[in-house]
DNA sequence: TCTGTAAATGATACTGTGTATCAAGTGGAG
DNA sequence: CTCCACTTGATACACAGTATCATTTACAGA
């Protein structure tokens, strides 16, 4: 049903994980996605692509991503339902309004240097990170 | 009731806003923490303070703290209840295990360069930033 | 290609976080 | 001291995310 497997399902099944239908459906949300979806937009896509898949399985996929750092949640605007950012490469970076909420997506964080420094001080290993900037942007300067 | 004022209680009241016993409870609370606290938690340690305080002023209250960039919602390990960080100096930076959830705070982020450098090339004005990494632990490795 | 099995799924009911509403209360400017 | 917009607490509610479990499935090994 799947013709071709993209880069990530094959991280996935490398990392022990077994390719079903819920999980690829849920992938191909995800890289189909502007990179920025909440957890209620996933649900409605995978359901308009295959209503047979259980809301279970979306949410037990989102986490299982979340572990891989496929995707990571985070804050845009309310208290509730995160915002899953795409981790191409394994990292993330925006700036987020605190005025209008909107986000701006950046390259080049120039985080390599200490992320070896890290490495080597803390003895971890590290996947990814993200990076959230907080501020006014140019139109609610 | 307050003998004296926090520094951040004092940039609640010159933002406009009311120094009310709710927020400076609340405020209190967080400034107690070890810097990663829950909802729930919030909830439970202004109770204990002051029982009359509603559920609703606390999450009024995180959501307001949340605009003035004094704290952070974050996940940590589940899709559930956000951690909610300090910003001290409109900043924090820290990295989750993956695989223990474990949570290790380091200082010298080392972005003072790139904020300098996007507020210049998007016209935005940065007030903080958010640095998560992601990998395993020393314990994990 | 077939089979066995552990991993994963879908359905469902449930938990509990966060919210809407609104009458009552209060901080702080004047 | 007074006034009033802002804030609060109580309550009921919505709904995102989860636990459970019988059923299904991916895929390793034969």
């Amino acid at each position: 049903m799947f013709t071709e497997l993209s880069p990530r399902a094959i991280r996935l099944r490398e990392a022990g994980h077994k390719l079903t239908n819920a999980r690829l459906t849920v992938l191909k949300v995800l890289e189909e996605s502007d990179g920025h979806i909440t957890s209620a937009e996933v649900l409605e896509k995978v359901a308009q692509i295959d209503s047979s898949i259980g809301r279970a399985s979306v949410f037990r996929t989102l986490d299982l991503f979340t572990s891989l750092s496929i995707i990571r949640p985070t804050y845009i605007n309310s208290s509730v339902t995160p915002t899953y950012v795409m981790m191409p490469d394994g990292h993330h970076h925006h700036i987020v309004c605190t005025n209008c909420n909107r986000v701006i997506e950046f390259e080049n964080c120039g985080l390599s240097a200490i992320t070896a420094e890290l490495e080597a001080r803390l003895h971890v290993k590290l996947t990814g990170h993200l990076l959230e900037f907080y501020g006014l942007c140019d139109k609610c300067i």
